[in-house]
RNA sequence: GUCCCCAUCGUCUAGCCUGGUCUAGGACAUCAGAUUUUCGAUCUGACGACGCGGGUUCGAAUCCCGCUGGGGACGCCA
């Protein structure tokens, strides 16, 4: 048996939210840093509000984010007749009673429960506070806290990572392991995640699933490093890390104590951090499809030029949707130009005719030879011959094609945007 | 309301356990400068925190107490 056996136990009565990826985050390090093992455990007891589709949705997003778990996966639903069976013996030992059709345990008064906790240090609490607890409801299904202490027990789990908010379960389920005569495991119970509001991180704050971010175009390495984050540092100032160095760094006792508020700049900055040093095809088929969704290209759009424009744009943007925001103009057949920018740069009439000239020389270039190197030698020498400044030349340029006075070094967005579309686009002025 | 948890820049944090090296370090964000055909990236710099009050001590961000503030839990949900 191995010495670390932690578990991950989602609900499927929702998608996998950051706060719970994150507990899972920690389990799975936890797990992997001491050689252990991470179990996977569905709590399904309630029927009416579990969905498979949830199911799929969690184990997808744990595997996307890397989160591997150890041997089968155990489903409380499956498992009725265990808990029963304890819920009998305590029935039959006193320590719990009937109620209509529910069992409860009667909980003890008078004890002071106290437990040590890898993140809190002690906690204490008389159990004069707490209630009786109803262990099986009157349709026969467990609860949670009884559930839990059973599979938990059954399943010999060590430690249990879980959420800040399960601190007040704890007593509770500790009560549980004593009348059952079970050894409780160890507790780590660590800070949740907080919206800007700084009230418990839920939907009305926005994003809060893991899916969604992978939709948005985040990539998992960025948003693993920034749930560690949240409540854990590597020490030596650093930020980035990812892979097998995380695992061998992290460390339970250095997680902190305080509540973190979710902020979506520092996600931005860490995804773009993993972007720009990304494999560039894993990277093109990330984005590519949020691209066909927002109908700006079709699925069997040039790979190898879509990767190029990967390349151009890879320090300059933070997730898909930021992406497509500053890319569309190479895709959409027209230029749409933003407020003023015609008037303010392509009114004069000179500078028509210059552009409407330019197109004349780059029409003159072979399709193949209409990239980067070859356009810009052939802009220079053209703005030698008009006897223009560079700069009032290129600047005018970059909007006439763009339709906007950003965008990455105008030569390369030329090549990308192909021969054909800027011709016209310059010719159509 | 009751019980529990927590408290360093706007945000994430280092430092706290083992008091002095802390005129408190880093990162994100913001602002400014350099660079650049624009933006970005990059580099420089600026702004910016130990919640308050008592102790203990020669000395406290660090230890103790109180207060205040924030959060969580009080389901036959999980």
């Amino acid at each position: 048996m191995a010495e670390v056996r932690v578990r991950f136990a989602p609900s499927p009565t929702g998608y996998l939210h950051l706060g719970s990826a994150r507990t899972a985050l920690f389990n799975w390090l936890y797990a992997r840093n001491r050689g252990g093992e991470f179990i996977l455990r569905i709590e399904d007891t309630d029927a009416v509000r579990s969905k498979k589709e949830y199911l799929d949705e969690i184990l997808d997003s744990l595997q996307w984010l890397g989160l591997n778990w150890d041997g089968e996966t155990y489903f409380q639903s499956k498992r009725f007749d265990i808990y029963r069976k304890y819920a009998d013996k305590l029935l039959e030992e006193g320590k719990a009673y009937r109620d209509g059709n529910a069992i409860a345990f009667k909980m003890p008064k008078g004890e002071c429960v106290s437990f040590y906790d890898m993140v809190h240090d002690k906690i204490e609490i008389n159990t004069d506070e707490l209630k009786d607890e109803v262990l099986i409801k009157s349709d026969g299904t467990p609860t949670y806290n009884f559930a839990c202490v059973i599979d938990d027990a059954d399943l010999k789990i060590t430690h249990i990572i879980r959420g800040d908010d399960h601190i007040p379960n704890t007593p509770k389920q500790f009560m549980l392991y004593k009348a059952l005569g079970l050894q409780p495991p160890k507790f780590a119970h660590m800070p949740l995640i907080l919206g800007p509001d700084k009230a418990k991180l839920s939907k009305r704050h926005g994003a809060t699933a893991v899916a969604e971010y992978r939709r948005m175009g985040y990539l998992p390495e960025a948003l693993v490093n920034y749930m560690v984050l949240l409540g854990w540092s590597p020490g030596n100032n650093r930020e980035l890390i990812c892979g097998e160095e995380l695992i061998k760094k992290f460390s339970i006792k250095s997680v902190g104590k305080v509540q973190s508020i979710f902020n979506i700049d520092k996600l931005n900055w860490l995804n773009s951090q993993y972007i720009r040093n990304y494999d560039p095809n894993k990277l093109c088929d990330i984005i590519m499809p949020r691209l066909v969704e927002a109908g700006l290209v079709k699925e069997d759009f040039d790979k190898t030029r879509f990767k190029k424009i990967i390349e151009l744009f890879k320090t300059r943007f933070s997730n898909a949707e930021d992406f497509i925001q500053k890319s569309a103009y190479l895709f959409r057949e027209d230029v749409a130009y933003e407020e003023g920018m015609r008037e303010q740069f392509l009114n004069d009439k000179r500078i028509q005719k210059i552009l409407k000239d330019l197109a004349g020389r780059f029409d003159g270039i072979k399709e193949k030879d209409f990239i980067s190197k070859t356009i810009e030698e052939a802009t220079r020498s053209f703005i030698a011959e008009v006897g223009i400044e560079g700069k009032d030349l290129i600047h005018p340029l970059r909007v006439a094609v763009t339709g906007q006075t950003v965008s990455p070094p105008v030569f390369d967005v030329l090549e990308v945007i192909g021969k054909e579309k800027v011709v016209k686009r310059l010719s159509s002025l």
